[in-house]
DNA sequence: CTAGGGTTAG
């Protein structure tokens, strides 16, 4: 840097030249000192080129110098002070953007086009929005921009993206010109907001929608859990010719993930190694998390292993991956592995490696996770965390420091904590403990009919037939329905969904029949109906009926007759499976030599050879 | 120097 003190015959040339290349704060610091020495500082030309440079340098303290250097200037321009407004916004302190501006016009400095979205931009981040973004507007129509298209945009985008879609959308139908971006800000509002008819409305209104326009549908899809509708999106904007990208993919692959839908998500792979694109952390997440979702753990790692920039999220998803395979061990492995890499857990991390101790019993680990979150990770445990611990102790049958542990957290426990107890109290068969909870559970969700099933059942395990009849019965007379079990299968790309003895199905005879022959099969082999969690008192023969049609036997039937022997059956219920479906799988995968793969409501069951992967401890 | 869409748990 010794060249920087001569003198210079064409000092401004030289300075910009050399603004253009420096980024670090020390070779800033070095122009800034020539610039004074030359008097450049002076010119506003290349005085705010340097306050510019220093903004986008990414070194510790460049924001700070650079608000130093902007009290000091004298020849303050708009530019200026919409740099700064920028820099103070990106730098995660919107509320001095603000200050900033309000500055800015009490010294009477005139607006320009471009101070309006930089500003819109901090609105956006405060926590609460709606009174400043109110202001601005204000401001907005007082100073004559409220043709200009950007101000205007940005202005649609904060009302939209803070819930006020009244305003967004007076703001959208006064506009004398709205661009693409105009209608893709109010079709993402509405989405955002959950208000997908709207969102679906202007949709079809717009005449050029583009690969933004069908992000925000299918995004929209995926918030409201409509993960069918969302690929539907994306199929429809495939025909429709629009190329997608990496966002849009990502969304898509969102809701693959939640179907379980291998075919459709293999499909997007496949269109994303054709056209060589770079697996984003974003995409690497996603794509990682939708192969554990579909039972395809080898596929999720190798795609782990890929994935170049690894962020928290993308560590996180494979993290939970192993877990929902009953595959503690090596969960906690990889967190290790991420610690070493220097990467550190945010709460859902966290959450998932607590998951994995819970599904693979190990108390010690799990004891030992949940301490370090307060002295390693210097976070407060979450409710959700001791939700997973309550669990992690639950499951493992001690119930007595699960309690303890809720009566001593610093906060309300809710319902997933009462609800993680409540369930080791069925399993480890304390039912005194279990009814209590129980009730407190209905009065807590008394809309959730799985907390009134989770009562029955709890009543059946201890013989209270009666009071378990008397807890469905109000629930029925509270008007609330059971969520019926659901099991769907996948078979040659598209998705086959039955209910308990369904027979809405087209070929729901032949299924029928082949249940029947293969439970004729099963019971040579000693089959025994095993409905110890049956919530009635039936006789034996009636109770093999009532499991019987189970949704997950209708689904493995249809698997058979669909498919060739020996190929995998993969099933995604929505419920926890029941202890006979489990039971029959099992040995399905030893008779028929079928390997099942089985997502329920929780987690992975893989059976091969009469084993489940869960180690039936589920 | 300006505005729009994406990721992990429960």
């Amino acid at each position: 840097m010794a060249a920087l003190l001569l003198p210079l015959p064409r000092p401004q040339a030289a300075c910009t030249s050399w603004l253009d290349k420096c980024s670090d704060l020390d070779g800033l610091k070095q122009i800034h000192a020539t610039m004074v020495k030359t008097g450049l500082v002076l010119d506003a030309v290349p005085a705010s080129r340097l306050l510019a440079a220093l903004c986008r340098s990414p070194d510790d303290g460049s924001l700070t110098y650079a608000l130093l250097l902007f009290e000091r200037l004298r020849c303050r321009n708009t530019f200026m002070w919409n740099t700064m407004i920028r820099a103070l916004s990106d730098g995660n302190l919107p509320e001095q953007a603000v200050i900033l501006y309000c500055q800015m016009r009490s010294g009477a400095m005139p607006h320009n086009p471009y101070t309006f979205p930089f500003l819109l931009k901090a609105c956006a981040a405060l926590p609460s929005a709606l009174p400043e973004t109110q202001q601005v507007h204000g401001h907005i129509i007082k100073h004559g921009f409220a043709s200009e298209v950007y101000a205007a945009n940005s202005l649609l985008r904060v009302y939209a993206r803070s819930g006020c879609t009244g305003s967004a959308r007076k703001l959208f139908d006064r506009m004398p010109c709205r661009d693409a971006i105009t209608w893709n800000s109010m079709i993402d509002g509405y989405a955002k907001s959950g208000r997908l008819e709207m969102a679906r409305q202007l949709f079809d209104l717009m005449e050029e929608k583009n690969v933004v326009s069908w992000t925000s549908m299918i995004t929209g899809c995926v918030e409201s859990c409509l993960f069918k509708e969302a690929l539907e999106f994306f199929g429809e904007m495939q025909v429709m010719g629009v190329e997608a990208d990496a966002r849009a993919l990502t969304s898509a692959l969102t809701a693959c993930a939640h179907l379980g839908a291998l075919d459709q998500g293999r499909w997007i792979h496949t269109y994303i190694k054709k056209r060589q694109m770079q697996l984003d952390p974003a995409l690497g997440c996603v794509l990682v998390d939708m192969y554990a979702k579909c039972g395809e753990l080898d596929e999720a790692l190798s795609i782990f292993e890929t994935t170049r920039e690894r962020n928290v999220a993308v560590w996180t998803a494979m993290i939970a991956g192993l877990a929902v395979h009953g595959l503690g061990r090596e969960a906690l492995d990889l967190f290790k592995e991420m610690e070493e890499a220097g990467v550190k857990p945010n709460h859902i991390t966290v959450t998932s490696a607590l998951t994995a101790c819970s599904y693979a019993g190990m108390v010690e680990e799990g004891r030992c996770l949940f301490e370090r979150i307060t002295r390693e990770y210097n976070m407060s445990p979450s409710v959700e965390h001791y939700g997973c611990m309550v669990d992690v102790l639950g499951r493992a049958g001690m119930l007595k420091e699960a309690e303890d542990l809720i009566n001593t957290m610093p906060f309300d426990p809710n319902a997933a904590v009462w609800g993680a107890l409540a369930n080791a109290c069925r399993i480890h068969r304390n039912f005194e403990l279990g009814k209590h909870v129980g009730k407190m559970l209905i009065e807590l969700e008394p809309e959730q009919s799985g907390r009134y099933i989770q009562l029955a059942s709890i009543l059946a395990a201890e013989g209270s037939w009666t009071q378990s009849l008397t807890t469905r019965k109000l629930m029925r007379e509270r008007g609330v329905l059971k969520l019926p079990g659901c099991s769907s299968i996948s078979v040659k790309g598209s998705v086959h969904e039955f209910v308990v003895g369904d027979r809405s199905h087209p070929q729901a005879e032949k299924i029928h029949l082949e249940w029947a022959r293969i439970l004729r099969r099963l019971r040579k082999e000693g089959y025994m109906a095993s409905t110890d969690e049956l919530l009635l008192d039936l006789e034996e023969e009636e109770k093999e009926a009532a499991v019987g049609w189970h949704s997950e036997k209708l689904a493995i039937a249809f698997g058979f007759i669909s498919t060739e022997p020996g190929t995998t059956i993969r099933i995604v219920k929505n419920l926890r499976v029941c202890a006979d479906c489990h039971a029959v799988s099992k040995l399905i995968s030893k008779v028929y030599r079928r390997r099942i793969v089985m997502r329920d409501r929780a987690r992975f069951h893989v059976f091969v050879d009469g084993t489940c992967s869960c180690k039936d401890y589920w």
